[in-house]
DNA sequence: TTGAAAGCGCTACCAT
DNA sequence: ATGGTAGCGCTTTCAA
């Protein structure tokens, strides 16, 4: 059934048809009463790549979002629902590319076959090939994350300089003096991603302003190698009191380390970083983290996007976050 | 550019560069090279809509995961992970949708609109009108999940009532006589949520088995809904040794709980159920569990999917998964 | 207020 | 081995 159906039982043409549906052209109440009826009787629904091939758009979007690793982190999963939502909210449909760079099939399909009509990329680099051949392109973009130098780019990102600088701030306050910083992992770091970088940067520069003894690793995102990253904290400096991390997946195994070094947390030892809220709550005692707003952040890029495609000559917008740390339970006087 | 473009530069006709890039006809070597020198040096690929409209195939399947309450779990992360690669090895593209109910938008749109070739629907339910509304329609489907009458139907599910069973059975070998069942939440057990229900089932009837004495909880989805729930256990039966959960969201908050009331896990209690690995492993000590496949489910069922659209006469075929029960380090002798 | 018809870019049938 | 062309189902301009 196509809408030259629709139109030859309503008995009018198919461009009225047409205009009734989109409600560019007036119609009078009587025909579209006829023609709406013959639509629901027959469940009608004009064809999605008709539609986009005749006018240019596909009313869907493309979310980039590589694997991090083996495995994709909580809040890559938050991001996503949340984009899904936002996106559903605005009549659009979200298209998944697994893409981590921009000679990735998948990455190739959604931008040269214009499947989509824009994208959402995550997993950002401070120097990222897909930005900037989005950005040759003129290919509306928004990022979850932002690159170096992200001057007339369309991104919401969190301050991660700031946050780990924050955490920092607040163990030196209560009194700790040799701190650990627990980074993604090193491939991650070496291949420049963002918050990898940035965390590192704003927790060494808080931790020399405040005179302190630091060391940073990177971890694994998982239990295990948390563990093992803890053991080997302790025996480099078994005088340290407190660690902070960016690595979500690894909590449960920082804390599994230190519960076998028999350190208690936060009486003997303590612990903070930048993560989801509802994973800071999941391990024991809950986490004081600045908690990463990620279904916000989502919502924010998806609206920043549809802006974008509704006014091709909008300039430029973003958001930086820097959400506040939200004392739970896990840090303590040194 | 078009294929038009490409044709005039290559001084062949449109129809000679359609079938060289599509193989459906011969084409001599000289043609060939002609037209790939042309499309190399201008980049051009086919535009997805307009050959959507010509063959009537989009490439594109849908996956439809509904938020199983305010947040998505990550045994839905990782299904979703594994779809999107599953498909691109197959140059299939994945649209999200996060529809719950047939009368969502967003599951019209897919489904009405022909956006997808096929679908995969999470979160089934025993009866579940999309599904129902789908077989309805013979449009192309595969669950992750089973309805109550799942036959000649397409899909890919875990035995939950063997896994819960095999789960008391371990807890009896140890000893275990009071045990507590952790599902997930009432409002998933009472919309006929598939895993609720039959492990649920698979628990109840074990437990008759072995003359067990239970008590079955529903639980919220988050860390303070498990904690809460450990609380009223021992309230309600302060004998109690061991529960099975397979709420894996909660389960931080159940080990939380459990260490408030002073029961160490596995010395005063033990802790068991149906959880992915690497959340099982995240918590202090690992919990022996019956791990999800999630990644090799969600690869199974593009699999599936993918042999239904290519011969849609095929039988339909499915996978009934029963993992072993890992041992770690979180159930002991009562 | 409505209709006719020319595309949108590609595929595949019918010719040669 | 290759070319011509009629669609696929919709939008939108041009006319009336």
């Amino acid at each position: 059934m196509n809408i030259g159906e629709i139109a030859r039982r309503a008995g009018v043409s198919r461009s009225t048809v047409s205009y009734a549906l989109s409600g560019k052209r007036p119609v009078s109440d009587d025909t579209r009463r006829k023609i709406q009826h013959v639509i629901d009787e027959l469940g009608y629904r004009p064809n999605a790549s008709a539609r986009a091939l005749a006018n240019g758009r596909t009313s869907t979007i493309g979310l980039v979002f590589p694997p991090a690793g083996p495995h994709y982190t909580g809040m890559q999963l938050d991001f996503i629902g949340s984009v899904v939502e936002a996106a559903a909210a605005h009549d659009h449909d979200v298209l998944l590319s697994p893409s981590g760079v921009d000679s990735d099939r998948s990455f190739q399909r959604l931008l040269g076959e214009r499947r989509v009509d824009g994208a959402i990329l995550m997993e950002i680099k401070l120097a990222d090939d897909r930005v900037d051949h989005l950005a040759g392109l003129g290919f509306p973009a928004v990022t979850i994350g932002r690159t170096a130098r992200p001057e007339g780019q369309w991104w919401v990102a969190l301050d991660h300089t700031a946050l780990a600088a924050a955490c920092v701030h607040h163990l030196a306050d209560l009194g700790h003096r040799r701190i650990a910083f627990v980074n993604r992992p090193e491939r991650l770091l070496r291949s420049g991603y963002e918050s990898a970088h940035r965390g590192l940067e704003g927790f060494t520069k808080a931790a020399a302003e405040r005179g302190l003894t630091v060391r940073a690793y990177c971890c694994g995102d998982d239990a295990a190698s948390g563990e093992a990253c803890v053991e080997r904290i302790l025996r480099d400096d078994p005088a340290t009191t407190a660690l902070v991390t960016l690595n979500e997946a690894a909590l449960g195994g920082l804390y599994r380390g230190l519960a076998h070094a028999g350190r208690h947390v936060p009486r003997d030892f303590s612990v903070t970083g930048v993560v989801a809220a509802r994973w800071a709550e999941t391990v024991t005692p809950p986490l004081t983290a600045a908690d990463v707003p990620a279904a916000r952040m989502g919502e924010l890029a998806v609206d920043l996007l549809i802006e974008r495609l509704t006014d091709p000559s909008a300039p430029a917008r973003h958001h930086l976050l820097t959400p506040p740390i939200s004392l739970r339970a896990s840090t303590g006087p040194a």
